[in-house]
DNA sequence: CTGAAAGCGCTAACAC
DNA sequence: GTGTTAGCGCTTTCAG
């Protein structure tokens, strides 16, 4: 049985509001007493119980973050950024996963597991405009991440995906090509990440008076590397001409650097590609991937310090924020030239 | 503020104890009371408080994960798998990073974090016999993962490391290669996954009669892509003669990839390469990589599972158990032919 | 500066 | 089948 703080004040011969008083730097302790009761917790091993704490203040200093998948690099990279960030402010990270079913992100939403955390960090997949009500009837502390607008009920810190698609199409018109794919496209979505990435993409082409072909847009499902090689291979089995591949996220942009090769075709010399994301990956894939930094580490921050604010709210005096965290073009091989 | 129980007996005109008996699936409720508790439940949005009913069960329902760092897309994958297996047992998990340094590693497991915990899965990265006191000592029920002997104290599952990097050889040997470089070691250190995956090189380089060459053991600090990248332009600077590398973690694997066709070798016809962890990006890199693949699913499975032994635990009734995972060796196009 | 005592929300004896 | 009640270990008035 571990020792609780009744057995520390017995052993210190004080109460247990001094006890009390010195794990919480409560400042007007006497020294000497302070001595005896850090030794006696030494003695005991003495180490507070954080549920009865947890119980007595209502707060445990542990939020959670929802995610799709650990497995995409973006989201592991993402989660050690919140990781970071929370452990800075003194809170611990529970991490739920909910894959790229739509039930299941709602009801990770909803799961009573919201109850032993202060807060919740969700990063968007599907949710959209129709779930608004499910989404402000939350009682928790919620800070939306990632790129589906469920317009101004909660605080949301996304990251620019047209501007970012768009300065990455961009970027390959300035290097001369004319026909590029979007490979990533989510047809039939009006939102999200696939659709304002491709916004992105159209603006570029009109912005350059380049025609849009809807021929060059690539639809993939789930964003994976296996996918995007998919994408690229089927793409490439329709003979349709093309000099350039903007793809709406690293891990298909991987993929498909992988089935370029495989076909025969050089990158950058024959086909030019950008990627979307700045994994870490891709500073050693062959070639190195161009793509665009969406400046996780600070949508990491801003979300965490947005959360804090909520959780330590005198609550609702807030409007909702939404926050677009700056992005950043790298220009790697893979569009050199 | 959030509804308690006895709201709920209140507004289902009920005590808590039927209210308790109904959240907690106690089989002998009437069924129209159950009803009636359901309903105030759901009018109420009623939660249980897990803080409380933690404080009171001694459970949390919560294990933690301790690695050195999410980045790594071994210890996400891992992650992965840990979550999956915890959430089939109705566990959640809290992730703690201490990366790659010692006394971070060390404070982690001494943190008082895990006294809201039932149990702690702690992937070893540089503990050694020297901590067997300090392991010994935690009352948290703890599984350690990985490579490390930490002989004895406490369950152990660890990966095949010498078998592996041995088959990982012998399978570069098959394939006629002589001059099979080494790339991961951490000179002077005499145990661990580095010295485990030596031993398995110099094991099947012996048993094919090859003398070994320490010239051709190439150190690496941390095992990432980059460090990889960079031991391997080193080893090609110095232009000692090789056609194959046993690398000993994919991450190594890839920036030496990266590092080896970039000096205009060609993998695998003129360097065959081996790395180890099979990690998805394997699959995908140009070319993809040959690996062993260490069983992450099984590891996870075992370790909470064992984890869940000690945390029911009649605690110390069993001994500790070390379980070593069988490994497979992935062929892939790095070292074909 | 320190002590006594109430109570956070829940579960589990124990009654009825 | 259901109600009463005593804590789990901590923080926090409120006295002294």
């Amino acid at each position: 049985m571990a020792a609780t703080m009744h057995d520390v004040s017995r052993l210190a011969g004080v109460s247990v509001k001094t006890v009390s008083n010195v794990i919480n730097d409560y400042p007007y302790v006497r020294e000497e007493t302070r001595r005896k009761v850090l030794d006696a917790i030494d003695t005991l091993g003495y180490s507070p119980n954080l549920s009865a704490r947890s119980l007595r203040s209502g707060r445990t200093n542990v939020i959670s973050l929802m995610i799709p998948d650990l497995r995409n690099a973006y989201f592991a990279e993402l989660a050690d950024s919140v990781m970071r960030a929370a452990a800075e402010r003194g809170l611990a990270v529970l991490i739920e996963q909910f894959g790229d079913d739509r039930q299941h992100e709602i009801d990770v939403l909803r799961q009573p597991r919201a109850r032993m955390v202060d807060g919740v960090l969700h990063s968007v997949l599907t949710l959209d405009q129709g779930d608004a009500d499910l989404i402000a009837e939350l009682s928790t502390p919620l800070v939306l991440l990632g790129d589906r607008s469920v317009n101004g009920t909660r605080d949301h810190v996304t990251m620019r995906n047209t501007e970012g698609a768009r300065a990455a199409t961009e970027h390959l018109i300035a290097g001369g090509r004319r026909r590029i794919v979007a490979l990533g496209a989510h047809p039939g979505e009006e939102i999200g990440s696939a659709a304002l990435r491709l916004d992105g993409y159209r603006q570029a082409l009109d912005a350059a008076g380049i025609p849009f072909d809807g021929s060059l847009v690539v639809p993939v499902g789930t964003w994976l590397r296996r996918n995007g090689a998919e994408g690229m291979r089927d793409f490439l089995t329709a003979g349709t001409p093309f000099d350039g591949v903007v793809a709406f996220n690293d891990a298909i942009a991987l993929g498909a650097l992988r089935a370029l090769q495989e076909a025969g075709l050089r990158v950058p010399e024959d086909v030019a590609v950008v990627g979307f994301d700045n994994v870490d990956e891709t500073q050693y894939s062959m070639p190195t991937l161009s793509t665009i930094d969406p400046g996780r580490e600070e949508i990491a921050r801003t979300a965490v310090d947005l959360l804090i604010r909520r959780m330590e709210g005198s609550s609702e005096a807030f409007a909702p924020e939404e926050i677009a965290v700056p992005f950043r073009l790298v220009q790697r091989e893979s569009s050199a030239g």
